[in-house]
DNA sequence: ATCGGGTTGTAAACGCCGTTAACTCTCCGT
DNA sequence: ACGGAGAGTTAACGGCGTTTACAACCCGAT
């Protein structure tokens, strides 16, 4: 199964350099420029070649898109390592502003990862034999996941405020409570172990509030689509970040 | 000036109708079907006749953009009369809601205006003779204005909540500080008289925040990019205007 | 009545684009 | 030595934005 591993090298090693390339152009000018034949160009090929690597232009900026999220997902994580494991409120900062940085740093990718409607899920094919297995979500890396993966951590670890009980709205228990469940099962296949209950609903309903917020803002801020011209949006931010720390401080 | 109006009106009609034609191709398919070659076919004519009209394929989305802005403030202003003057609460509910559901209901025209890379101005070209005029910010009817022009005319003539005083960061000062001036300055032209200090700046931070939050969970919600899946977002918009309704009362 | 210019359209062309089909060539296992 | 798989090519199709040159038309001025 796995002795094609030597002759597969420079495949990989091909598919790599094609998202690489295809990667530049879209920093550089943006996911029009991601021409299949501006990318054979560069890597000296033709384009009709890129067809043995991948099914489609959309296919590889979906392969592309995945690329981002790895990206970004690292680049969190090694600002959350940097805190320190013990603060956790610096912790939660640094991937809030990790994320807002990240994305002035990179609106193109921004943009193509968070700002594009994402074609839902295809309905579900019905089973015609009841074979509604276990059908666990894929892990479908991308999203506020990758925020809200690495907040749960911290969040889930530290026993947190316990922000509110049952006030949230009933209509929402089902998907909050299915969501809380896959968060856990995350944390533990990497290892943490958790506190008896931890992760309540009301946690979960508050992480999802402020991503609302933090997505609010930085997505405003890429876009340049506040209501007026702000010369620098970082104060804001910071408050935000600040009324944040408060209503995790009043425990 | 105007004697050329009744030679110009079948002028504007076949702008208007390009315009219209562009707008159904980018509701159907999106805004890469939206092609000059596809809007002649359809009115009948060849592709490069629409050069005629519009200076390229960028200045008709442009055009088309500012049509989609104007349809938005008419609706949400409609939403506004609907609730009757006195209400104020439920102004800003309507607004807020009308937003949402426009958003929903024009998904590709929400991504259009509100989620694409706006062109940061081009740095105000510096004049050599000191000139710097007036330089009035022209109307740019588009973004957030749209919703917040409304939410502050409901806002300013019913002396709200006064929020918060200066707690204000105060780097944003300066600006809430212009825009608090632009708003009033629109609200006056429309004949709207305002009480003595209307508007704090608390006010207008206030509302700056809010909009964040509005504009993420819609995007978001639009997106499909809520960090689970949400059979039902609605709740979730609804908690949050709940939210804004008490901060609101605690005058 | 005719001229001339502005307005509105056309056809042809250029150079891009994604994608498909048919083909070479090279390597490697049998 | 053969044959097939893998990776690349060329040629082509249709579609795209855009430019250029040219035709038709309206209309006011001579």
């Amino acid at each position: 199964m796995t002795e094609a591993t030597r002759r597969d090298r420079p495949r990989v090693d091909t598919e790599r350099e094609i998202r690489r390339e295809a990667r530049r152009l879209l920093v550089e000018q943006g996911r029009e420029a991601v021409t299949l034949r501006a990318i054979a160009r560069h890597l000296g090929i033709t384009a009709p070649a890129l067809y043995r690597y991948y099914d489609s232009r959309e296919d590889l900026l979906q392969r592309v898109i995945d690329d981002v999220c790895l990206d970004l997902a690292a680049e969190l994580t090694a600002d959350l390592v940097a805190v320190g494991e013990e603060d956790m409120l610096g912790g939660v900062f640094a991937v809030c502003r990790g994320f807002r940085r990240w994305a002035l740093a990179h609106p193109q990718e921004f943009t193509l990862v968070f700002a594009s409607p994402a074609e839902q899920e295809p309905e579900a094919a019905p089973c015609a034999f009841g074979g509604a297995g276990k059908l666990v979500q894929p892990a479908k890396d991308q999203f506020g996941r990758i925020f809200l993966s690495v907040a749960s951590k911290v969040l889930a670890t530290h026993q947190l405020p316990a922000p509110s009980d049952e006030e949230v709205p009933e209509q929402l228990r089902a998907d909050l409570s299915g969501f809380r469940d896959t968060l856990v099962h995350t944390l533990v296949q990497q290892g943490i172990e958790l506190p008896d209950q931890a992760l309540s609903l009301g946690t979960v309903y508050f992480m999802l509030q402020f991503w609302v917020r933090l997505y609010g803002h930085v997505a405003l801020e890429v876009f340049g689509r506040f209501p007026f011209a702000v010369s620098n949006a970082e104060p804001l931010f910071e408050s935000m970040l600040t009324e944040l720390a408060g209503a995790i401080q009043a425990a």
